[in-house]
DNA sequence: TGAAATGTAAAACGATCGTTTTACATTTCG
DNA sequence: CGAAATGTAAAACGATCGTTTTACATTTCA
């Protein structure tokens, strides 16, 4: 059990890392510490073992929006950044991979984007009620995007730029 | 010069449909409707090719980006959702998918995003005045890159809670 | 004790990768 | 006219792809 959970860990880095389609067996085996043998016994194939690490990764994505207002979804995000780096959304980075062509690994994308989506409408549901929710939830679900994103080229300062504009719009929505 | 074009404009559907290391040369032969022969002595490598296609995407996105005010900014995006659909950010997909393991091409991304970032600088500057843009204009840029990326699994929706959100932080800037 | 489970190391599988080469046809233009 | 340029079709290059197999060592536990 500890021998899988320290493959999709690995997995996840690599992937993460240098992508899905230009990462081999070969790099996952050498960064797992297993043989390829024991790698096709736990994850089945190259696709099964991305599907649990996207899976791993909502699991650790989400318990960090595990959070009571929209300022602090913003500071969880910066804590990520300043933790694991910023190098874009993996679940887009993959469905942008792959487009159509694994469709596996399509409908986890869109499985956890709808999650995703349905999180930060109840948390901006709690903090300016349902009527006023309803636009600006998705507005703010663009602001989260959009610093993960430009957070790539634009560091921490994407984040807190994000985070001073989801201020300023629910600051708007209150009144 | 015609040949060059049209391999040119077929690698960048391809690549932008199916992904730059998942498409192989025969995919694109096929598409350009060319032999490999002919493709190598104008496009050199593969990667060189993904070259040419970010320079000629960045010419096509920045003529659009042509605009004199920021809501104008979030309709030419609107348009381009339209016309192009919604995968993503090319520049920044060619650089999660292969990381800092193709430098030309990680150079080429950020160079893009340099000129990018400065462009909307530029616009929001001559909206609301150079000491106001400061941080305004950061926060513009998320949400364009936000937009972009929500749009991949919201459509258009994303688009436009990009444009309405940035016009309720432009409008408690002016005041 | 001994069989089942779990692991490693390494060779081999056919397929496909990006790229080059060989052989030949057509067009361009001084 | 005739050579240079530009194209196609297809075979071949060695390398690497994801996956399976063979052979063997160690641990687990009824």
């Amino acid at each position: 059990m500890d021998t899988k959970h320290k493959l999709i860990a690995a997995a996840e880095r690599v992937f993460d890392r240098h992508g899905f389609t230009a990462t081999g067996m070969d790099r996952l085996t050498a960064e797992a510490g297993m043989s390829s043998r024991t790698l096709y016994k736990h994850a089945g194939s190259k696709t099964a073992l991305m599907q649990a690490v996207l899976a791993e990764r909502e699991r650790r994505f989400m318990a960090r929006l595990d959070v009571s207002g929209v300022d602090a979804i913003f500071v969880a995000l910066a804590e990520w950044v300043h933790t694991e780096g910023a190098r874009g959304c993996l679940f887009l980075r993959t469905l942008g991979e792959t487009g159509a062509d694994l469709p596996v690994l399509a409908d986890a994308v869109m499985a956890h984007k709808a999650a995703f989506r349905e999180r930060v409408a109840e948390i901006v549901a709690a903090e300016v009620g349902e009527e006023t929710a309803a636009g600006l939830s998705e507005q703010i679900l663009v602001l989260i995007e959009g610093a993960t994103a430009a957070a790539v080229y634009r560091g921490p300062d994407a984040v807190a730029a994000a985070r001073a504009a989801a201020a300023t719009l629910i600051d708007g929505a209150r009144r």
